[in-house]
DNA sequence: TTTTGAGTTGTTCGA
DNA sequence: GTCGAACAACTCAAA
């Protein structure tokens, strides 16, 4: 009777899982267990723990009540549940970022064997080359080189799955609650695979143009399921076409892979400048006005919309992402690891490396050598993207009464709010003449 | 080694 | 209201 451990972390599915495959292949019982190890939950806030402990209930209903929920050091639990059930080897999908690669390195060096089938990407990072050798840097040429290299179709889901029954201490699954008006998606495999059915027939054909639009359900909203492995990237890219919308679906996943690769090949990029240069410029201390950004309180509709839609449902829509984050470094003229923290806190789809190169990419310090004019208007992004407010009225009650020409620029309405929203905060065509006047002073200056 | 073409997501201004 | 041009310079990838 030969036991392994499959050991679940950011793969909380049993469909499409070489790892569990292989775990199931090479013994006669397995024993699944999830970790609680604290360290990974520091920053965490309760919207992603709740979001977890439903994703851990439904995987031990896919699992027949068998998941092991144990708490402590990973290295330590590995040893006690070897001794416990007999078992030796370890199966784990392989992690790539830099916290993950580190914990795995150390349970190896305390002489636990780790056995790595597949990983959270349809390709792994560090696997796509160009042809001397070294890692792209830009997304374009990545992307190429990435379908090129192709990835494999997906597996199918194990018929049987024997599994040791956990003791009662085991099935003790983490209460976290969530807070006060939380609203957030449903967590697990079966979920996500249901929505991908339905939204794909839906508007996958129509991403390429409704994706830009957070009022609509122009977004397949699965960033939390591939972020926990509910559904891995395989599985979508195996149902996707050469339609517009597809084509554009199938890169936006590629831009996952290509910011997992740049956080492999450059590990310390999740907090520094991956451009060092913008260490040195100038910005402003975090006060009053990271507060009211935080808070969706600045007085600009769309920026306060989409802080508020953070706040509330632990995601925001991608392109309210940009225009916060434009707005937190361009004109509060604030770091991006202050946004990106927050953006740690608040996301139910906290993702290390798609997170810090975001933010990175808006701040012009990332693998995009960001254009010094791309600075969003927020203002223009409201009228462009949200054109009749429906997005801002669903997050700022306070402008609901406004039409679409006016919810805009709130402050320019005749005889003023009476519903107590703020004026702004700053004058947005001063401070993106600032943000481009601090830009120009760390342009390398000619060598001689 | 050198050269060439290209680079997610924008804004403003003037015709 | 719509449209095209201008907005820098640099780094990267590939020929």
């Amino acid at each position: 009777m030969k036991r392994s451990i499959m050991w679940f972390r950011r793969d909380l599915r049993i469909g499409d899982h070489p790892a569990l495959l292989a775990a199931l292949a090479e013994s006669d019982e397995i024993v699944p267990i999830f970790i609680l190890d604290e360290k990974f939950f520091a920053q965490a806030g309760t919207k992603r723990l709740a979001y977890l402990a439903n994703s851990l209930r439904e995987l031990n209903r896919s699992l027949d009540d068998r998941l092991h929920i144990v708490q402590g050091k990973p290295i330590a639990v590995l040893k006690q549940m070897q001794e416990l059930y007999g078992a030796q080897d370890v199966h784990i999908s392989e992690e790539f970022e830099p916290l993950g690669r580190a914990r795995d390195l150390e349970i190896e060096k305390a002489g636990i064997t780790l056995i790595r089938t597949g990983s959270p990407y349809a390709v792994a990072p560090g696997r796509v080359r160009k042809p001397d050798g070294t890692n792209y840097r830009v997304y374009t040429p990545f992307y190429k080189a990435w379908v090129t290299h192709g990835w494999r179709g997906p597996v199918t889901a194990p018929k049987l799955i024997n599994a040791v029954e956990p003791t009662k201490e085991h099935q003790e699954f983490p209460h976290w609650h969530l807070p006060e008006g939380a609203l957030i998606t449903p967590a697990g495999e079966h979920a996500a695979l249901l929505r991908w059915k339905q939204w794909s027939k839906e508007h996958l054909r129509d991403y390429n143009e409704m994706r830009n639009v957070p009022s609509v359900d122009g977004t397949s909203r699965l960033s939390a399921a591939l972020k926990f492995g509910e559904i891995h990237p395989r599985t979508l890219l195996a149902t996707l076409g050469d339609s517009d919308g597809e084509v554009t679906y199938r890169k936006e996943i590629a831009w996952r892979e290509f910011y997992a690769d740049v956080l492999f090949n450059y590990p310390t990029t999740d907090k520094e400048y991956y451009a060092p240069r913008f260490a040195q410029m100038r910005y402003d201390e975090p006060g009053d006005l990271f507060e009211r950004w935080k808070s969706g309180t600045t007085g600009f509709p769309f920026v306060d919309a989409a802080m508020r839609q953070l706040l509330k449902e632990g995601w925001m829509h991608n392109r309210a992402r940009m225009v916060v984050a434009s707005f937190l470094v361009k004109d509060l003229h604030l770091e991006w690891q202050l946004g990106e923290r927050f953006f740690e806190q608040h996301l139910i789809d906290y993702d290390v490396a798609s997170n810090a190169h975001g933010w990175q990419w808006t701040a012009g310090c990332g693998t995009d050598a960001s254009p010094y004019y791309r600075v969003f208007n927020p203002i223009e992004q409201g009228r462009k993207f949200d054109p009749d407010g429906h997005y801002i009225k669903r997050y700022v009650p306070e402008l609901a009464q406004l039409s679409g020409a006016e919810i805009h620029e709130p402050w320019k309405v005749i005889g003023g709010l009476d519903h107590g929203y703020p004026d702004p905060v700053v004058d947005h065509a001063k401070e993106r003449i600032e943000s481009l006047a601090r830009l120009a002073e760390i342009k390398e200056s000619p060598s001689s």
